[in-house]
DNA sequence: TCCGCTTATGAGAACGTTATCACCAGGTGA
DNA sequence: TCACCTGGTGATAACGTTCTCATAAGCGGA
């Protein structure tokens, strides 16, 4: 099957020699370009099939400059979020013939940085990814002004001119929070997973001027909180305030320290499903009742949300369609470089569902 | 930043003319091999960054005939298992410099054909992979022959010599099933999730040759089930048997049927997570309390597993051990490609929590 | 002074494709 | 007959690296 001594893979050159051509013409008969009369034709594709040839697509992309493939850099591929978003991105670049590089930072800025190095290195023609923090911005901008397409996932960075797509978040948090208040809740808190650092500065300013910290989600979604609360004439508490990690036990110490306050709050809207479930188990454990003793909304409706004890009411994201529409815009503007950018913010749905009741 | 007319990007020759050296010195001072003197290093490393300079990892993989890259082809990122051990995967295959390509399949044999084919040509070093059916056994075999690295996810493969890395399915599932006979169960029925194909060389030599069936991990878990049963004198029931596929809603469907047979079982096997949610769903859409009114086991333990209503008792697979010990085994292969495949089973714990009670 | 060894450098080949150009035969139109 | 196109072909450059080899300079020892 193989030929070739080296890498033990027949090339071009094999296949030519077999079929009696020169490589132009085996070139040209195995890459369905040029003219090639159909003896030769016939006489090159059994030559391939008997050598097991099979393309070297390095060398292929050094001459065309096309590598037919994406960068997609993740901060949890455990996340609902996540693996929903990137299931459709690997649907999208698969049925656009683009294969998908993958790396997970796990919300390390290092590893960020290291992935999309790498990624540059093997000249992907684009990238997918939602970084972790605002320091990277310089270095982003600069990625961009070099030509290469970039898509922000669920993440938008302010001053970046890249095509972003994600939720509503402002509004749908907005939503979430409306309905709480329409049940008769005051006495909210917000378990937002966002870095500790990010905490103060999410206190401090009493969330006025969101778009100025950075890059995440949960300010948005913040805003949308504090939105809804001024809009009903309730000022937000700082105590009720979580910025503790995205890891779930994080989000169920966070919780545990909120309700033992003197005064706990009444509900609860967890920024990420992650966190809701953190969230949920922090109530087992100090065997308080949802929603009896408080009430619960998370975001993301994770295919277990229903299922769970109570079932949860959620601020629903289009996963998967957010992420197919990730991957459609930056093979979109890979055709096409000079397109504007523009941001996507597609629209939540709150599901009530049993985890949400009146005080 | 960019010099080169054609695609934007420095290369060596750039900044070998910027620093007034040949290609090889500035090559050898930016690669690091060979010597140097350290005036002109550092006046190579001076241009480089003036010039943004990148490596190219597509022409250094030409020569070198290395990419770094593994390729991994799952059958379901929004599977627990999957993303679980892919997390496993990334993290080991990061430490050591590896990227991923990552390929999604579907369970569709068509997808894993041409993902395979695209990898091989990008010429990864080695690949994951858990093989959808039996059809591409004989594909995989002359792939392994032709000497590319191979470690089976999962799922193995009888006849190929592949290192390959899951869960010792039938001794798991032997444990559960004799912990429901323990408990008094006798009517137990199986949602193993396999192909509808598969049902009928399920039900038909009940499970009799159970290797012959195929690759995927099923009817390992089948005959554990079998064993359990026969061990403790009872005949499993063909009627208690469903594989009806993959999905949440196959799933439900699946155990709906199966709870409105004339008798039906006290107790449910779901072969996977996913299964287990479909089956739950179904319970309490029939109005089926659990485990009153009938006991139910899943398979691996989700993060959800422990807060669904009722807590799931679970057999816990070593996902992310499970993913990094592939990984492991890839890249030792790729090291050493002479060493004997060898086939790791990992064992599952029985989590018993409350979705198990006696009849 | 000459030999041998090390260090620093450059010229050029190599990897396996695709792209560019030139060539030839054979047909067509004037 | 000549000019012109056109389908089929081959030689060879190009992509951006690393690798191999040759060479030159420096230096210590005999």
């Amino acid at each position: 099957m193989s030929q070739n001594g080296a890498t033990g893979m027949a090339t071009v050159l094999d296949v030519a020699k077999l079929a009696g051509v020169s490589t132009a013409t085996a070139a040209r008969a195995l890459g369905g370009y040029g003219s090639v009369s159909p003896a030769t034709l016939q006489r090159v594709q059994a030559a391939a099939a008997e050598l097991g040839y099979r393309p070297n697509a390095l060398a292929r992309s050094m001459i065309t400059g096309l590598t037919h493939t994406v960068g997609i850099v993740l901060a949890d591929i455990e996340n609902p979020f996540f693996y929903g978003a990137l299931r459709g991105i690997t649907d999208t670049a698969r049925s656009e013939g683009f294969d998908v590089l993958l790396a997970n930072t796990d919300e390390d800025p290092a590893h960020e940085h290291n992935a999309i190095a790498a990624l540059v290195e093997r000249r992907v023609e684009g990238l997918i990814l939602c970084p972790t923090d605002g320091e990277s911005r310089a270095h982003l901008s600069s990625l961009i002004e070099s030509g290469m397409p970039i898509v922000l996932l669920d993440r938008s960075m302010r001053g970046l001119k890249a095509d972003s797509v994600g939720l509503d978040n402002r509004h749908a948090a907005a939503d979430a929070t409306r309905h709480l208040i329409e049940l008769g809740h005051r006495r909210i808190g917000i378990i937002t997973g966002g870095p500790p650092e990010a905490e103060a500065s999410l206190r401090r300013p009493m969330m006025k001027s969101v778009e100025q910290i950075g890059n995440t989600t949960f300010p948005a979604r913040a805003a949308g909180f504090r939105d809804a609360m001024l809009a009903a004439g309730i000022e937000p508490r700082r105590e009720y305030l979580s910025a503790a990690g995205f890891h779930r036990h994080e989000a169920e110490a966070a919780t545990s320290e909120l309700m033992q306050l003197a005064e706990p709050p009444t509900a609860i809207i967890a920024f990420d499903s992650i966190l809701a479930l953190g969230a949920l188990l922090a109530f087992r454990q100090l065997g308080l009742r949802c929603p009896e003793d408080v009430s619960l909304v998370g975001f993301d409706d994770a295919e277990w949300a229903e299922v769970v004890s109570p079932p949860l009411s959620v601020v629903r994201q289009p996963v998967y369609d957010i992420g197919a529409k990730a991957c459609r815009l930056l093979l979109d503007r890979i055709k096409n470089p000079e397109r504007k950018p523009s941001s996507y913010r597609m629209k939540g749905t709150f599901i009530e569902r049993e985890s949400t009741a009146p005080v």
